[in-house]
Parts: C-alpha cells; structure tokens; sequence
RNA sequence: GCGGGGGUAGCCAAGCCCGACCAACGGCGCGGGACUUAAGAUCCCGUCCCUUAGGGGUUCGCAGGUUCGAAUCCUGCCCCCCGCACCA
C-alpha cells in the first residue's frame, strides 16, 4: 500500500476553483491580440453527460488551450441545449409514474426522493450542467440555456427566424408526418409506445378497373407490375367502396381514412367482403392485361389498402400464398373458382439480380424450406434478402417492355412516374414501420399543407453553400467531400413542429421551432452573452428581457445605430456599441468541433445558415469532426447499455486521466477508442511526473557532455509536438511531447549519471508546459510547487529553438548507441558471457574518406570515378589506392541512398575514440565488464580473431573475450 | 447501388500524399533482467523465422504492373466500417 502521491481529486478542484476565481479563461475581446474562438455543439440536457459528449468537447478545447498558450486570446463558451421532445416527453412519462423512465433516473444515480420533481422540464435543465469538473477551460460568463425559457435567446432566434423568412430561405409546403387520429396530432419520437425513429414512406397505389370501379392495392415496389398474376383479397374482411377524389375506388375501411389524411376528397359508400370480388377480373396496370382476383389469408389489414397485388416472380408472399390456394381444392370449389385458371398461373420473370435465377422468390422459399403463407418470420427474411440484391444489382428483364435492361434502382422510379402520370396509379403514406401513440392508437401518415421549411433544396443557396465550404479549414480534410455531397442531396427541412421546448415561429405562435433549426448561427450569440446573460443560463438582465431585431441588426450585422437601438432596449449606448466591437473581434469562429454523426444535418445546417444570415468573411472557418467513442471495442450508445457517464469516469480516474485517455483515444477519421489500459499507464506517468518535479532536484551544478545531446532532442520533440496540436492529432502530440519526451531523459539520465541540474530545470519546465494542454491540474501543481508564481495553463507553449538543435552530438550519439545495439547483437547471438569487450575504431584515413564521400553527395551524385578522383588528391589517403578502392564501392553505395539530412551528419568527421572513451564508464554498466577502445592497425593491439578488420567509420569491430 | 473511410506483424496503431533511413515508430500483452524483504510501480533488454559475431530469409488484404528499388505509385479483385437509399 502506498499512498497516492498527490491527492487527485483534491488537487483536481483547487485548482479548478483558482482558474474560476482569477478568470483565468474569461475572454474579452482585445483587439490588439490575435483570437481564437473554439466551440461544440451544445449538449442536450436530458441527463447526465457521457464519455461520447467528453471526447469531441476535450478535442475541441485541447486545442483551444494550445491556442491561448501560443499567444492567441482564446474564447472557449459553453451552452445547453433543451430545445425540443425528448425532455418534454420523460417528464411527462415521470409525471405518469411510467417505469421505464422512471428506472433510467434511478440507473443515473438519481435518489428516489427526487425523482418525483422531474416532472417538471425545467427541473431536468437545472440538473444536469456538469461539465467543469473536467477542468475545462470554458468562460462560463457566456453560459446559457436554448428555448423561450431564456427570454435574450428566445429573441435572438426569433430574430434569425424572421431573417431567414425575409430572404425567402423559410416557406410553407407539405409534408408527411406520423399522426395520431385519436390525438389529432403529430407523434414525435418520445410520444410513442412503439416505433422510434420511423419515418413515413410512400406506397404506389396501383388503379385496376373494375366494372365502374377501381380496386386499389398498395405497394412498395411498382416495378414489379410486369410480373402480376393475380391479386389478393382476405375473403373475410370488409372492404368499402368510396369516392375518392370523383372517382369510385374499392379499399378496406382504413385506407379510406389514411386518404382522406393525405389530402383526398373521400367519401365512403357500401359496404361489401372479400368473398364479394374473389372471381372477379381486373386490368392490372402497366401489365394491360385482365387478372384475376384471389383469396389469402396473410394481409395486413393495417397497412395499405387491405388489396394487394400478385408477384410471385419476386414476392415470396405471393408465391407460397398462390401455392396454398393451388393445393386448396376446397377452397377453389368453396368460391367457385376455375381450378384451370388457377393452376395456369405461373410467376413471370421480370428481374435478372447478381446470383438469382428467374423467379428469386421460389428460389428462396424452397432454399429456406417455407411452409405456408403463414410462415410469417421466415418470409420477412426472404422477402428483406430478395429486395436487397434485387434493388442494387437486379435489371429488367424483357417483360418490362421499354424498361428492359434498366437496373431496377431507376426503373422503379421511371416505372411508378409513368403510372402516375397515365392516372393508374396514386401514392399512399404508410409509417415504414408500426408506430403506437402514447395513448395506445396505432399511427397513420397524414399530409400537412401548412408545414415550415428550411428551403435547403433550394439550389441557389447551396451553390452559396458549397463555396462556404471551399473557405473552411476541415480536421480532418478527408471529411471535406462528406460536406459537398450532403449540401447537394439535402432536401427541404421541417423546422417547426407543434409541441415541445422550443422558440416559437415569430410570426405564428402555433408552431415550435425544432431543436435542429433553432441552433444554426448560435455561435454567434457566444460573442455576446455575457452581457445578455450574466453567467446565468436563464438571463435576469432586465434589459436583455426584450430585445428587438434592431439590437441583433445593429450588433451582428451592423445595421441601424447604437443609440437608437440602445434607447429602444432600455440599456446605453456604449454598451451596445461594445456588443458590437466583440462581436466583431472574435467571429466568425475558428474551430467547432463535433462527432461525425452531425455532418449530415447539424454540421451542414451550419454552413447553410450562416451564409443566409452573414456576409462571407463571417462564416465559419474551421470544423473538425471526431468518430464515435468506443468503449471496449464497442460503439459507446445508450441504447446499446455500453456508456460510461463523466461523473463515474471523473471519479475513478479523475479529469487529468481522462483527459490524457482522451488525447490518446485517436483522431482523424477513426473512431476514438477509450483504452482503460492506457488510463492506468497515464496515472502512474503523471503521478510518476509530479514525483520527479517535485522532488528536491537530484543533480549537479556543471555541464555534462550529453547536454547538447538532450537538448537537441528536447527541441525536436517540442517542434513535432506543435506540428501535431495543430493538426488536432493529439496522440502523435502525447507521444512526442511526453512519452519519448520522457524517454530521452532516461537515456540522457543513463548516460551522464548525475544529471546538470540546469539541463533538468529546463526539462522539467518544458515538459510540464506541453503536458498542461493535456493534464493542467497535475501541471499546475507542479507549476507551483517549483515555484513559479504564474500558472502554467497561461504560460506559453515551447518553442522550438533551432539554435540548439545540434547535429553534431545526435550523430556521436546515434555512433554510440550503435556500437551499443552492435555489441548487443552480437551477445544475444553468440550467447556469451562477456569478460572483457575491445572496441575497435576504423583508422582515420577511412573516416575522412567517409566523410569525404558525404558531403560530396550533398553536392551532387556521387560515382564511384568521380569519388575516386576527389579522393585521391586528399593528402591522407592518397597512398593506399587499392584499399581507397575497396573501401569506396560501399562508401558510394551508402551516400547515393541517404537522406539530405543524414549527409549532414555523415559528412563530419568526429573523434570517435574520444566519445567512446567517454561513454566507457557507460557502456561497461551496459555490459558489467570491461570495456576498451583501440584504433585498427596500432602498435600492441590484440586481436586474436581479426575482427579489426571489419572496422568502418561510425560502426567500430568489436571482439569478445 | 451512390458518397466517404479503411484492410500493416498476438492486439491497438504509425508510415502511404512527397518510393530507398522499413523487419517497418509507439503502446498494450507476453518473456527476461535491474531495483525491492516481497508485491506493485519504475527503468533496461527481447518479442516474424533462421543464425555461437553485428548476418540472412520471408512479410505490410489478394493478383498483376511501373521502377535499379514499392507497405508507399498504377491496374484489377476480395473484404470491413460509416452515411444515404431501401426494407408489401
């Protein structure tokens, strides 16, 4: 049992007190000093935060923290998001006691005592802000809430909503939503008992003429009428026929309903069963050919029309059901069928797909082994495989007649456009999926005609759109084209709906504006919030209560002027003005970051908003995107019970764990990955850290000789490290700016023994300063406690300094540590036990011919003549032309593939028995036996196995005894 | 099918744009050693195969090609992940 060596979480929340109480991340603007504005998405407020909102945060702010200490004043805000359904809907499942949710509370840790008081939304909100244990670096006087529950927001989106609609960019159309008949309402995802996340999708309702009628069957794939054989009816069910729209159509009582949501005149009329229009024939569109109608049994009422049509080419439904009813002579006979007919009907194949004969859905009944047309699970999987490799690889066949040879992907669009325009055919909305209302109702589609868009369609914004783009700096690039492609197939967006938290659509207070819409161009609400906020999340500024459009006018968009706007507002004038001065000095915004999930609506959304609202020079420039958080080689999601809350890590771990884990999780286009393994690395290294900060410095007050040599590689480390903050790749940073940091002191330490204590103050400053980015509790600390009396979290980031990168001693070093690696090998392969060791340098007229050799390669190419003739006319080796020759084959060899940077190294002659009579007291620690240097060719040297000869320059023989 | 990202030694993961420093960074795991009463932590060494002298052999999804030289460039193929689409 050892103590820990600093108490964590009692450092962690000193100083995390201290930055609060000195400001020590408040920003103002300062238009002397260069900014950098930094920001994600804010969270939503309907529970605790977990590790998946942590790692695109951290990312974000990691860098942001690399900005202010490179000389950059930093704005890194922090909001709360509550707009829309999902808080709504818990409290109110709360409020009805329903156990699911109530047991999510208690899994949160939330004392049963207090539960009952989430029933209230707002409650929920004030709850859940968490995040500055993590010991960010956020300015929490811009600290706010969304929604009408914070009234300079509220304004603010108002403001942007009215713009927005002045531009033309919000307009009224239509659009399907998931209705409840009985609540006459729309169902968002939280007010459903079944269903979450289903969308409505659009069924073709084929039109088959029947005396002064139509039968109407519904279906999901119009492609297929070339292959109708017959059509169904449950003989048992009821049917009604209604005028729809002037015409008579025949349908199940539902679907008469589910129309006249959608939108049609309907009017129901006589009543009549299945049984009524077995027998009867009909003209199957697109085929142009009578068919007749049929029994089954496995309709859904529920879905469609109640009528369905027959392809058991392609249909396994179909198939086995037109099976049964072969085999049913009982049946035939019961309904007075023709038994030739039926056993005349044969499927017709109208699709070739990649590995399926003709008639893919006999193919696969019989493969998977289907019974009946009962055999409901067996066949959704047919039908799902079926329809998969038929839509992405499957081409007409010849029965589609001008179709022929489309692929069908296309064909069923051409196909169901030619119905729809001939009048045989007419569209139906289904949920794609069952979908239950809270009050029990089964959901149907229904056609709103008075629904708000976002015209995101609309090609001329996105023209603007994509040249934003082309201005915008991506972390990673790679995600650039994910940017362009989602601005070109993005249609028209809903934006409001009628229940929820939210802003009210300012020109009809029918309608909420939804939690995507209302959260665009916020970011630029950060630049002045804490004048509208007081670091409040809901404002109690009196004249902040309500703001007009004058104020967002002057002060965003620099329209209209301070005093009268000040005089309207009931504030004064310089203040304004102000507003208007720090709006101007930090936007646009230099980074959001967020997860990839977003790209494809909020991300983008973004973009498209501020180019409506904001000229050029203020839309964003910097957006980096983060994968999805895995955890234990999973996906990190609630729904899959894989999360692991902040407050949980936060307290095993505490914040400079967790940071460090998340700076190693990886970037770019991966998927972060949390490695608790690497946590306990980190808490030993950092505990390990503030030990030897801290401690009394061992050492001694005079040079050694590996002190360039640290040095140098000190400076490096610092030059890779900023490379990659830069670049957001944090691992990369954590490994040159600490792990191999870290390991150049070990050798440094290795070699010298007793260390220059200058050397270690100089180390122990500049790692501490890289590692605050990552881990500023522990670096503060230790800040302090070296006695420094500013914090290192505002200190300034290492720089890289040329003048002492020092090629010289990284070569004698590299020289020694080869003779080491060499005399290693050499022992793990003979497997002998060393007495002594004798080292043998190359004597000087190879080394200078070594070196010559390399800085003529710096020149240019060398040959071996043009060496040779160069050679000889340097005074040393000018007497032994036959060694000169041997020598210079491999010389040349080796300088034609080096790099630029190593010649420079190659290219100095260095005292090579000088650093190794220097590194002796080392290298005998290394080898526990004595180690002596000599020079090949000198008078005494023993030999006995004539390995002097293999000596060469930078790699001395090496005999053991 | 469309768009995007990938496939590297036991695992994770660099390198690939800008071909030679690559048997291929680093971490984990594993083996050995130092330190320690011991454990842990820490540090050092090793970890594709062969090798009693610093060497050799075979590797970077598969198959070809370009090149004096390819993990890196080109062509074709296979597989995985994400989004879209789609799932009567």
């Amino acid at each position: 049992m050892s103590a820990p060596p600093y108490e964590t979480h009692a450092v962690e929340r000193k100083w995390q007190r201290v930055w609060e109480d000195k400001g020590v991340y408040r920003a103002r603007a300062a238009p002397a000093r260069p900014k950098f504005f930094a920001n994600v998405p804010y969270p939503y407020m309907n529970g605790y935060q977990h590790l998946g909102f942590a790692v695109p945060f951290l990312r974000a702010e990691f860098f942001s923290r690399y900005k202010r200490m490179t000389g950059h004043n930093v704005l890194f805000p922090q909001a709360f998001h509550c707009t829309g359904l999902p808080i709504l809907g818990a409290a109110e499942r709360i409020a009805e006691g329903e156990p699911v949710q109530v047991q999510i509370l208690r899994d949160m840790g939330i004392p049963e005592a207090e539960i009952p008081a989430f029933r209230d939304p707002i409650h929920w909100i004030e709850v859940f802000p968490e995040a500055a244990a993590l010991g960010a670096a956020v300015d929490w006087s811009r600290l706010f809430i969304t929604t009408n529950l914070n009234a300079p927001y509220d304004a603010f989106v108002r403001w942007q909503f009215r713009k927005l609609k002045e531009k033309g960019y919000v307009q009224l159309g239509k659009h399907p939503v998931i209705w409840c008949p009985k609540d006459e309402a729309p169902i968002g995802d939280h007010d459903r008992l079944e269903g979450e996340g289903v969308q409505p999708v659009e069924f073709t309702l084929l039109k088959f003429p029947i005396a002064n009628a139509f039968l109407v069957a519904a279906t999901l794939r119009p492609e297929t009428v070339f292959g109708q054989t017959n059509l169904w009816v449950d003989p048992e069910a009821t049917y009604v026929k209604a005028e729809v729209d002037g015409e008579s159509w025949v349908v199940n009582p539902r679907a008469a309903d589910k129309l006249r949501e959608q939108g049609h005149a309907v009017r129901v009329g006589p009543t009549l069963t299945g049984k009524d229009l077995i027998g009867k024939e009909a003209v199957a569109p697109g085929l142009d050919q009578p068919i007749l109608v049929l029994p089954s049994r496995f309709l859904d009422q529920g879905r469609g029309t109640g009528i369905v049509t027959s392809v058991p080419s392609d249909a396994p439904d179909d198939w086995m059901a037109l099976k049964d009813l072969k085999a049913d002579a009982a049946q035939i006979g019961a309904l007075g069928l023709d038994p030739a007919r039926i056993a005349a009907i044969q499927p017709i194949p109208i699709i070739q797909s990649e590995g399926w004969g003709p008639l893919p859905a006999v193919e696969i009944s019989d493969r998977m082994g289907i019974e009946s047309q009962m055999d409901r699970e067996k066949l959704e999987a047919a039908k799902a495989e079926i329809y998969r490799t038929g839509y992405y690889t499957g081409v007409m066949t010849a029965a589609a007649g001008e179709f022929a040879g489309v692929r069908v992907e296309e064909a069923k669009e051409r196909i169901k456009a030619r119905l729809l325009e001939s009048g045989q055919a007419a569209t139906l909305w289904e949920p794609a999926d069952p979908v239950v209302c809270r009050c029990a109702t089964p959901a149907i589609v229904k056609i709103v005609d008075n629904q708000w868009f976002l015209v995101y369609g609309n090609a001329e914004w996105k023209r603007a759109a994509h040249a934003a783009l082309d201005r915008l700096v991506f972390f990673p690039e790679a995600v650039r084209k994910q940017f362009h492609y989602t601005i070109d197939w993005l249609r028209d967006w809903a934006c409001a709906h009628h229940r929820g938290l939210g802003t009210q659509l300012p020109w009809d207070d029918h309608w909420v504006i939804e939690s995507l819409s209302d959260s665009t161009v916020y970011m630029a609400y950060y630049t002045i919030a804490h004048a509208l906020q007081d670091g409040k999340l809901r404002s109690e500024v009196p004249w902040a209560k309500a703001l007009t459009d004058a104020f967002f006018d002057y002060v965003l968009l620099g329209s209209g002027n301070a005093g009268t706007v000040a005089a309207q507002v009931g504030t004064d004038a310089k203040l304004v003005e102000h507003l208007r001065k720090e709006f101007l000095y930090w936007y646009p915004f230099d980074l959001r970051n967020t997860g990839k999930d977003l790209v494809q609506n909020h991300m983008t959304f973004c973009v498209f908003n501020h180019v409506a609202l904001f000229p050029p020079e203020q839309t964003p420039r910097g957006f980096g995107i983060t994968g999805f958080v895995r955890l234990g080689g999973r996906k990190m999601s609630k729904s899959k019970g894989n999360v692991w809350y902040l407050r949980v890590a936060l307290e095993e771990w505490g914040a400079d764990v967790v940071r460090m884990m998340v700076a190693n999780a990886g970037g770019g286009m991966d998927d972060p990955k949390l490695d608790l393994e690497f946590a306990e690395v980190a808490r030993g290294r950092l505990a390990g850290w503030h030990a030897f900060a801290t401690a009394k410095g061992e050492g001694a007050d005079a040079p050694t000789p590996l002190d360039p040599w640290f040095l140098s590689s000190l400076n490096r480390s610092v030059a890779l490290t900023r490379e990659a903050m830069q670049a957001m790749e944090y691992r990369i940073a954590l490994r040159t700016g600490f792990f191999d940091l870290q390991a150049a002191w070990d050798w440094y330490r290795a070699r010298v023994g007793v260390p220059n204590r200058q050397i270690r103050d100089r180390f122990v400053e500049t790692q501490t300063k890289i590692l605050a980015v990552f881990a500023p509790h522990v670096c503060e600390e230790v800040w302090q406690r070296i006695g420094r009396s500013d914090f290192v979290v505002t200190a300034s980031f290492p720089e890289a300094r040329a003048s002492e990168v020092d090629v010289r001693a990284e070569a004698s070093e590299a020289f020694v540590r080869r003779v080491l690696d060499d005399a290693r090998e050499i022992l793990k392969v003979t497997g002998i036990e060393p007495k002594a060791l004798t080292l043998i340098i190359a004597p000087p007229w190879m080394r200078e011919a070594s070196a010559l050799a390399a800085s003529l390669a710096r020149e240019g190419p060398v040959t071996m003549s043009s060496f040779m003739e160069r050679a000889m006319g340097v005074g040393s080796l000018q007497g032994r032309p036959s060694e000169l020759a041997g020598l210079a084959k491999r010389l040349v060899e080796d300088v034609s593939r080096a790099r630029r940077e190593d010649l420079d190294r190659l290219a100095m002659v260095f005292d090579e028995r000088a650093y190794l009579e220097a590194a002796r007291p080392f290298l005998e620690r290394q080898f526990r036996c004595a180690v002596a240097v000599r020079e090949a060719g000198e008078p005494g040297l023993v030999d006995p196995k004539g390995k002097a000869r293999s000596a060469m320059p930078g790699r001395p023989a090496i005999y053991v005894e």
